[in-house]
DNA sequence: CGCGATTTTGAGAGCCGTCAAGATACGTGG
DNA sequence: CCACGTATCTTGACGGCTCTCAAAATCGCG
């Protein structure tokens, strides 16, 4: 039904953990002097995987608990006979892992797409922090119920919108997704995936898919090339994408 | 693209929240006594709704966080022109709102199949519950991580399983859930809804979801009738639900 | 400049959707 | 206990969105 893909395990490289780009930018909440101590001794380090790297694998035993702090991947299945489904794409500050931690199994895989910068956790300690700073384990609960929120927007997707729809919705909270996180301007974004990883991440056929985007770019609605989306009239877009968000407003700024 | 249905909204009827059967039940884990306190304060009341109650409404201002306590439910997301996704069914012991509760608002609905118990929370005493007891806040966490592991499940199978891949799969996960809250016994299980919410839940049409069921009965491996499902032959349901978890062992008795 | 990866395009088929109409089940009232 | 109306389930006919197979055109890179 679908292409496959033979993930490759990657070692991690385990480097320091001084600059880490989330503190400096402002789209991310800032820790107490406590919280800071505490999380600087629940990391184990960071690691910085290169482009491909397979991040988790689906099956396999051990594996850990971590931020993104740059680059973007992908969280996946695969079935038996290759078809492959993308759940949703990771940008930086999402987190990773927490999954398996919990619940001691591991049922999807992850994947770099490009070059990525991981803070890794001591898995073990989660309960320590529960403990120890309320705080941190509501902003881990958080972050698993944005990610709830995501998977059931692309369930929708997948489940009920047609092949535009999906194509629009998707390259739409992309764009949005990546604004937030100050990696989109002037309505483009780097898009660092093949037209493959689309038609995955919307139960599509590849060549449906590039069809689909054709035919986009022939109605003047955007213009995917080069692994770069120009959205050229941004209203199609929103009116394409059935009932999805709109384009981000620009913030105000002094 | 497909049917609609109106939500119909329900006022809650609260009554006293003596016997949990939750707590009966050993399927659950046990509170230690601080903890058992902490929750009947925690708690507002037991609420009963009739089958076919709205429970929450996307886009409603206020809503509750909760538990279900007896009965079937499931959450949805509709679409401006009447389609409609089941993103999944809520059985005993899932938790309500959770989403809503920490992001401020709603992007889902969710109705009862059958007249549903629910125990409601105080929402804005969940922070207390993360800065008193820990032990509850990772319990909270460990059901968002189960509700987005059984997400990934579902958007696998929509987004890249054939309808009969997807009837067995769905059919065959129910069941094992249904199983080991109790509610299934010798290969049979009720399932309180209809085709249409079968479709609904399996990004497929309600004829063409009629049609696989048909198929499956021919082929002698289920039988779906009166909203009850006979699993004829277990094997060939799990051959024909590529990549799911096989049947429920039967689990050791004294 | 040559090779592999990715993107495009064509042709044909099929799974699944829509429309429609019966058949069956179920609850209610007579 | 039967009549009747509504909800649900079945089945047929037909169409089309999307898939698969295939090959050509581009792109990226050493």
């Amino acid at each position: 039904m679908n292409q496959q893909e033979t993930p490759r395990r990657t070692a991690f490289s385990l480097t320091s953990c001084d600059d880490c780009p989330l503190r400096k930018s402002d789209a991310f909440r800032k820790f107490t002097a406590e919280e800071f101590d505490f999380v600087r001794r629940f990391k184990i380090g960071e690691a910085r995987v290169p482009a491909g790297a397979t991040i988790l694998l689906e099956g396999a035993p051990a594996d850990s608990l971590m931020t993104v702090l740059s680059g973007w991947g992908f969280r996946y299945k695969s079935l038996p006979d290759g078809r492959r489904q993308i759940l949703n794409f990771v940008m930086p500050g999402d987190l990773l892992g927490l999954q398996s931690t919990l619940l001691r199994e591991i049922h999807h895989s992850a994947e770099a797409l490009t070059e990525m910068r991981l803070c890794l956790f001591r898995r073990e300690r989660l309960w320590l922090l529960y403990h120890e700073h309320p705080g941190l384990a509501l902003d881990v609960t958080w972050l698993a119920a944005r990610q709830e929120l995501m998977l059931d927007e692309n369930l929708t997707s997948v489940g009920r919108r047609s092949a535009r729809e999906r194509v629009t919705s998707l390259l739409l909270q992309l764009y949005n997704r990546a604004s937030r996180a100050g990696l989109a301007q002037d309505h483009e974004v780097d898009l660092p995936f093949t037209q493959q990883h689309l038609a995955d991440a919307l139960g599509l056929s590849l060549v449906h898919t590039n069809r689909t985007l054709m035919k986009l770019s022939k109605d003047g609605v955007l213009r995917w090339s080069n692994g770069r989306l120009k959205i050229i009239d941004p209203a199609a877009l929103v009116g394409a994408a059935t009932g999805s968000s709109s384009m981000p407003q620009p913030r105000p700024f002094l």
